[in-house]
DNA sequence: GCCACATTTAATGTATACATTAGTGAGATG
DNA sequence: CATCTCACTAATGTATACATTAAATGTGGC
């Protein structure tokens, strides 16, 4: 029963999450154009599919469809960058705050402490890919514990438009030690249950982050990731 | 030179229109299933446009594209309320703080300043219909003035969820008139770059029309808008 | 009379043909 | 020589034909 779920999936929807790899990976890379009829060939299926794929990644704020230009892979700029981690910062803290007072048992705080226990892990191991993807299963976990289906949704959509600026200023940064103190301490904070704790020093965490990656993309004149 | 904008949009662009109205005015009603072919039929157009216009409207959260049953409008519960809210207070008071911090002049503020006494007229001439619009005018304009457009995209997004809702318990509140002096407070705090105070009148002041809201669905036990 | 299974059907999913149109470049013209 | 026009091209936008498939319906066996 291995059965591959994808196999059953629409060809629209294979699309969808060819060209977010495609363009997670910077096979597509930031700035670039591409026809409708190129990227069927590419996916080897017709241009509908292909279409309704673009819609839904133009919604996703993926790429940016263009009448006779092509569909352009959106750019990362530092302003973008800084307009998303604000709202990371402001909801990821909020989805904090609930979690804390929605006083969760110790085993729904399982999936969130084995993250941080992984990026211990990857961070000994000097594994920064695995760090990032533990850091990213954190955040989503956290923003889950929440309880706002629709901050989930916004938060997952906003750390999308930026993973290919994280995954490519990853080795960069300083090691991110400090981080996973933060991350124990927004733990512990829902943990006791404090609500305004929780909130405060992730709202820190994450903006210091913000901090860190702007200056790198600054100083490197990075201005299309 | 009165040419029509909307003429020269594609069928696509016609048919997320005219879906949204539909739904907003709700001739299609909340919970409601909508075969592609019927909607292709009253639209005037093929299944393409159509399919495409669902996609785009599914993406914004005011339909549920559901193989085989037709599109669904999706209905607003109480929770979904509760929610929209949470993330309508936390994004609109970092704008309003925002705007505080950017100090904008004098004339940058006409727009919302209007937009005030837009309320007030309407509300001496206890038209509700023109209140609710120039209040929709008033926290457009106050998210813009943050400078963030991702959170002006979101704010949009969420205020189209719930605008039916809003709509149809427009006379079942009380007057708004304390809403009113918080518009003027908030405003007061941005023309003096008090961004602390801006946040926090504008947060109190969402939190209250949350509460008013919720309270109201419930009991009138209006689960599905 | 009820359940398992084949058959039908109605809707979506996909490909393709066709219509439309923005951009391009050649040629004429000042 | 620059520029304007017009036809052409290539890409999208739209309709339609066709393939697929989930649900509904009926049929036979038990």
């Amino acid at each position: 029963m291995t059965s591959n779920p994808r196999k059953s999936q629409s060809s629209t929807l294979k699309a969808v999450d060819e060209l977010r790899d495609l363009i997670f990976t910077g096979a597509l890379r930031a700035g670039s154009d591409h026809l409708e009829s190129e990227l069927a060939l590419a996916l080897g299926m017709s241009r509908t599919p292909v279409r309704e794929a673009l819609l839904v990644l133009q919604g996703q704020g993926l790429v940016d469809v263009r009448p006779r230009k092509g569909a352009r892979i959106k750019p990362i700029s530092p302003t973008d960058m800084a307009e998303i981690y604000d709202v990371l910062t402001e909801l990821e803290s909020l989805a904090a705050a609930n979690a804390a007072r929605s006083a969760p048992k110790e085993a729904d705080l399982a999936t969130l402490s084995e993250a941080i226990n992984d990026m211990d892990r990857a961070l000994r191991a000097n594994d920064l890919a695995r760090w990032a993807e533990a850091d990213e299963a954190f955040h989503c976990e956290l923003v889950r514990l929440g309880g706002n289906s629709r901050i989930s949704q916004i938060v997952a959509m906003m750390s999308d438009q930026v993973k290919r600026a994280r995954l490519a200023t990853l080795d960069m940064r300083p090691a991110p030690t400090r981080s996973n103190t933060d991350h124990r301490d927004v733990l512990d904070a829902i943990r006791k249950g404090d609500a305004d704790q929780a909130q405060q020093i992730h709202h820190a965490h994450r903006t210091a982050a913000k901090e860190i990656l702007i200056d790198l993309l600054e100083t490197h004149h990075l201005n299309t990731l």
